[in-house]
DNA sequence: CAATCGGTGTAATCAGTGATCACACTACAT
DNA sequence: ATGTAGTGTGATCACTGATTACACCGATTG
């Protein structure tokens, strides 16, 4: 029987969003292609039309990742707004910390397969160009501009991508629950920038 | 037929030595039950009398993973030993440091296992009594004593785990073939304990 | 209007996988 | 010698990723 009900090239998306909805529970890899044209009900076969294998499915995934996240950012820091001053651009830079991590914890499983071997290849030829990189630049640029920070040289960027990356990372993998994530993510991304030569106060009180 | 040229119970050791040679190529998920008791030389089932499924064998691995970046740690900063000056201190934490980023470059696959929801339950029920957190403490204790640093709070030793980490992940996961990774883990280092409060100088050159 | 043909889904099928079972064998203790 | 616990065997189950020949639809042609 022929699915006339569902529009024709559909698959792809169809396959992607369930993917991306299974992704929520961290659980991407055990997702099987069966399971997929089950739940989509279509036959096994059907998704090869549009996916050269299963490989295909998790790059895709993995560039759909970077897409959301990418939108996360956006949120946190529209690409047409400014800071108005140094306070606002110290601000804009603990949400973009905040994006990231909140990210990492809520889409683990896309994470995982974003910055891992499939979502390399097609976001990391060079680090610089990576979209996750564009925001964390504008926001260095804007913090040097004010003051706050003494410069914004690449490996100054590369110093706090991965110091809140490895952040991320570690505080989505340990510690699910935690409900102390803002205030830890806002210490991280300052002490980031104490690094850099910023002026702010080490963290006061007694969390780990 | 049964071989009679291994020892009684072995079998366990051998498969666990045999995923971790497999695993410095970074494809430890692809290796199969069946692939490891070919290669072994013994029938699919044998494996079942020493592990109770397959995730108790990635779980084994990540232990071992786990040994080794400890052994690497303990080359680095042998327990018995101690820093003799500032700059004795600051060497050590470097090595580190290195150590860290090394052994996520040679044993990526590992690292991803150890650094995942398998090595995530035996080690890091609480981070400060993980293994790889008793050697950073020590150096940052080292450079505290000597004055380097402000302080060594736990959420100093936190942010440098995180920066640390970050760095080493991305560094496995990019630029396989990268050269340079001594000196940028040194620069990654010595801006983390600028964060600190260390009077280090930022990195010179214009590497990324 | 009718023929055609590329794109899509189906069903059957293949090899490979994780896991389980009854069974056989060996080494060791009694 | 005899029993027993531990270990390996072979068969088997359900499942997976992938491929194939085939059927069908719909838009493009004539």
């Amino acid at each position: 029987m022929h699915s006339t009900s569902r529009l024709r090239g559909r698959l792809r998306e169809d396959v992607i969003a369930l993917a991306l909805a299974a992704a929520q529970d961290g659980a991407i890899e055990e997702l099987s292609m069966r399971e997929v044209s089950r739940r989509l009900g279509v036959s096994p076969g059907a998704i090869y039309r549009h996916f050269q294998d299963r490989e295909a499915i998790l790059k895709a995934l993995a560039e759909a990742g970077f897409a959301l996240l990418a939108e996360r950012f956006e949120a946190a820091m529209p690409v047409g707004s400014a800071a108005q001053d140094a306070a606002d651009a110290l601000a804009r830079f603990e949400e973009l910390a905040l994006a990231y991590v909140t990210f990492a914890r809520t889409h683990y499983g896309l994470w995982r397969l974003m910055f891992g071997p499939y979502g390399c290849e097609l976001q990391f030829q060079d680090p610089a160009r990576a979209p996750t990189y564009q925001w964390l630049a504008r926001s260095l640029s804007e913090l040097r501009d004010f003051g706050v920070i003494g410069g914004a040289t690449p490996q100054d960027k590369y110093f706090v991508w991965t110091a809140i990356h490895g952040f991320s990372d570690l505080q989505a993998l340990l510690r699910e629950g935690a409900d102390d994530v803002e205030p830890r993510a806002r210490d991280q991304a300052r002490l980031c920038l104490r690094a850099l030569g910023a002026p702010v106060d080490p963290p006061r009180d007694g969390r780990i």
